[in-house]
DNA sequence: ACAATGTATAACCGATATGTTAAATAATGT
DNA sequence: ACATTATTTAACATATCGGTTATACATTGT
């Protein structure tokens, strides 16, 4: 919703690890410790990477005992999906035309 | 295209000032002195902007004479709005069976 | 009560990011 | 030739990031 939300959103998406985590994640829940063990970092690491996306509103923390379950929430990512989604004409004909531009300026009205 | 592209694209994205630059360039070409103009930034910091957003290939440079001119090339948006869409469902229905799950979670199965 | 387990937090470190101002580079105008 | 204009690059300061190890905290098992 927020336009804040979008800088902390992708910012979070912007690290390879936590991406990989979103990925897990995108399989079910998973404990902690299960989302640390494939990395080659270590748990405190991940811990941090873990509140990083908390904090950007990606995934939810269900504490069972000592376990903390965390299951992903990627409905900030509509937001990023939506600005994204503003450029989509680029990749398509309105990059053709640019490239006319630059190649003969003078059919510029185009 | 590349994995590791998507790193340079997202990163770049994720700063404000650089989003910024890009809604204006989808309007069109612009001068790098006139994309400095609208900040409160120096105009250096913003030509390092530039660079980070032409690294990830998501603006071009032409020169014509002193002045650069740059123009939106969005295309590796695309592959982040690829990897966002594998999300998508998300933000329907299966957050509704997740929290579902969280609220009861002998339905964990359904 | 105590040991073990799951996880977070604290303290620290080196690398990277983002800003600054000053200087270099390149093209243009006089 | 020289001054002006457009822009980048250099050198630097500070903040943030992502990692480490050590420690604290909370829960579970004995």
């Amino acid at each position: 919703m927020s336009i804040a939300s979008l800088d902390r959103v992708s910012s979070a998406v912007a690290d390879p690890t936590r991406r990989a985590i979103l990925d897990r994640l995108a399989q079910g829940p998973a404990r902690a410790g299960e989302l640390a063990a494939p990395f080659a970092i270590s748990q405190p690491a991940v811990s941090r990477h873990l509140r990083v996306l908390e904090h950007a509103g990606l995934i939810r923390r269900h504490r069972s005992g000592r376990e903390h379950v965390l299951s992903i929430d990627a409905r900030p990512l509509h937001e990023l999906q939506h600005w994204v989604s503003r450029y989509e004409g680029f990749w398509n004909e309105k990059l053709d035309r640019l490239e006319r531009h630059f190649a003969s300026p003078s059919e510029e009205q185009a």
